[in-house]
DNA sequence: CAGTATCCGAATGGATACTG
DNA sequence: CAGTATCCATTCGGATACTG
């Protein structure tokens, strides 16, 4: 009667909120590669499938959750460089698994 | 010249051809969660906030690409058991980092 | 019980053009 | 350079109704 509304017992489905976007676990694999942080372009030379615009749209995404963190530079022509926020690093271990399953399974 | 077309350098990528479907990974999850098999019924109420057409298509593809087992009783009514292939087993590791992930971070 | 069929709106994807 | 804007086609997802 009283208790909270329960949406789900799986854990999972909140995770998939924040990395459940077809590309995002891409993404986060790209910027945890390197402690460098990586210009717009050559993010999108890094996924050439992935068109401009929907590139443009998880980074947003990724960045409104919290796990990316974008810095524009004013010059001319602009710089922007993307990198994980502190939180998004904490996203490690995951991608490691994921990584290191698909190499082993699936190369 | 004569190089294999380089699609991608992310391991992942391909991964997420599995799994990456919005649904996929909770119905992993709870498919693991047990020796048992599940009948559609019991998956259907796990998951209230799935529909019943996503569900059958998400298990439709689950199943072509060898992660479940779907078999059917022709008893009456029809009982229809999904489980797990040996191929899909082995994404424990997987599921279990997702999880133990989302308990820390998101609970 | 475990679906399939249908309809429909939303989200995604791709190409192209334009801008500060 | 790093986008935004627009158009358009395809796919996805949810609700509802029907079936062996």
């Amino acid at each position: 009667m009283s208790a909270k509304r329960i949406v789900s017992m799986c854990p999972i489905e909140e995770l998939l909120v924040l990395i459940g976007g077809r590309w995002k676990p891409v993404i986060l694999w790209w910027l945890m590669s390197t402690e460098k942080p990586f210009r717009f372009k050559i993010l999108r030379q890094s996924m050439p499938r992935i068109s401009q615009k929907v590139l443009t749209q998880q980074l947003r995404e990724l960045e409104r959750d919290g796990l990316v963190k974008r810095e524009m530079f004013p010059e001319m022509p602009v710089r922007v460089e993307y990198s994980l926020t502190a939180f998004g690093r904490k996203l490690r271990p995951v991608l490691e698994e994921l990584d290191s399953w698909a190499r082993e399974y699936l190369l």
